[in-house]
DNA sequence: CATTTATTGCGTAAACAATACGCAATACCT
DNA sequence: AGGTATTGCGTATTGTTTACGCAATAAATG
């Protein structure tokens, strides 16, 4: 939605194309100078922050329209996305009240007034999505209702809009639980990276220290990464080389890994 | 809902009371005789099994319908009961006409026909549960709607109306993940178990043997189980001794079981 | 241009956990 | 009393994780 036209037809046709109640929020990662991000935007008049989101078109399924919403949001497409948990609890969530006072702030620039008993006012579930990407891809490009999308530290984020900081967190939580089954390195991680970076992203996700010679160890051990013949210069100290992910023996890892006592 | 009156009230005023194209499906996992169960009903007149569902009210938290639902179905409540997945891809979830069939066929019974335009008939999303019950405190009370209740064998399912069988593949395979995570046994198995009893769950759910020997010294390791000093009679064998779980030795395992290498 | 500093690469040894498997005890049947 | 299928409990072996030593390297410094 890039004009005033496009936003006052969604705002009075959008419960013919979409499905009332129902919404996706997305929580992006990204991953930058050994900090895990989330990419959060600000819509117009707003003083928090908020997690990019959409609607479900009635003719879409649920997986087009995370893609599609997610592809809105950073010109990308076929991205990892997963599904992770359906947000219905919270008491913003119940309140009407609440929710129109929210979108009456963001639609004021198109001069829409919200009513109690218009469709963006009933309550709404959200499905959460959480996305992987190469935080140096993504081009990110304003749209007509959103004043600012800017990368936020994952772990220094503002209080956010709605219940979207429990939404932030379940996602961060999921992360954590699935970095063993998905191949979350792989697509947060440039396609070429040193072993101090790959090092550095699983210590912040998983909130502990790993000894680097032992880590280097097992991910060689594995197969899960292949060492190039490159290095790379980082000022001054010994150039690290240059390593690649072994898509094939990731997926043996897996199922290695997924092998457990009793 | 176990009169004509209240089912009359539900297909003409149900919209107003529930959320509309939403529901809520419920994959109940019990266990009996050394072999996991689900909970599945046939709906009047309907030749295939279903899962049990239903929908969320207006005021109602997402929480308290999922439980509320379980409730109506099994009589007990504050039983384990997590939210796994939403199903909207499937393409019967797309298909007003193939949704419009099966509720005809169920509302036969009170004589009304559901129009293509009825919000029956609307395209719904559901909200995958998966509860964990003990098999012997389950008394079902069949509803006026529903022909059959029946415990099937989770390794012997027939084929489920709609998306169903998907949706109890991956309740299996959430299950399967969250062993390590969730106090899944001690949700299915009764106070008191024996260690054959605990083996062989743990083996079903995961697919793969255990040494029994083994498999003891870990738990006791763990400090999950307690050793009783009673013995149950199983016909012409040595007695086992039973068994209770630790709850709190529990929640120190999965702590250590989630520090994994690297 | 040798020295200093912060880093990476690669190895070995000890501690710990998982696996394989032996064998006595038990309950009942014949 | 002997046969059979099971459970209870131990020990030896194997494999994996953890702790840590030390040389190599890149650039800054006097």
């Amino acid at each position: 939605m890039n004009t005033t036209e496009e936003v006052l037809d969604f705002v009075h046709h959008g419960h013919e194309r979409y499905l009332p109640h129902l919404s996706i929020d997305c929580v992006i990662f990204g991953y930058h100078e050994h900090q895990l991000k989330i990419l959060l935007i600000r819509h117009h008049q707003h003083d928090r922050w908020s997690l990019p989101g959409g609607y479900i078109g009635r003719h879409e399924t649920l997986t087009e329209a995370a893609n599609r919403i997610l592809a809105e949001k950073t010109q990308l497409s076929n991205l990892f996305l997963e599904q992770f948990y359906v947000f219905g609890d919270s008491p913003t969530r119940m309140n009407r009240i609440e929710t129109q006072q929210t979108h009456n702030t963001t639609y004021a620039k198109v001069g829409v007034t919200i009513g109690e008993n218009h469709w963006l006012s009933e309550r709404t579930l959200s499905i959460g999505y959480y996305a992987l990407v190469d935080y140096l891809n993504v081009v990110v490009k304003p749209e007509y209702l959103v004043d600012e999308y800017c990368w936020w530290d994952a772990s220094e984020l503002p209080e956010l809009e709605y219940d979207h900081n429990e939404i932030i967190s379940k996602a961060f939580l999921t992360l954590r639980a699935q970095i063993y089954q998905q191949p979350v390195g792989y697509n947060l991680l440039p396609k070429k990276f040193t072993l101090p970076e790959i090092h550095a992203l699983y210590e912040s996700i998983l909130d502990r220290q790993f000894d680097r010679r032992n880590f280097r160890k097992k991910l060689l051990a594995l197969g899960m990464i292949r060492q190039l013949p490159e290095q790379r210069k980082i000022g001054p100290h010994r150039s690290p080389f240059l390593y690649e992910f072994d898509l094939e023996g990731y997926r043996r890892a897996v199922e290695d890994l997924s092998v457990r006592a009793f």
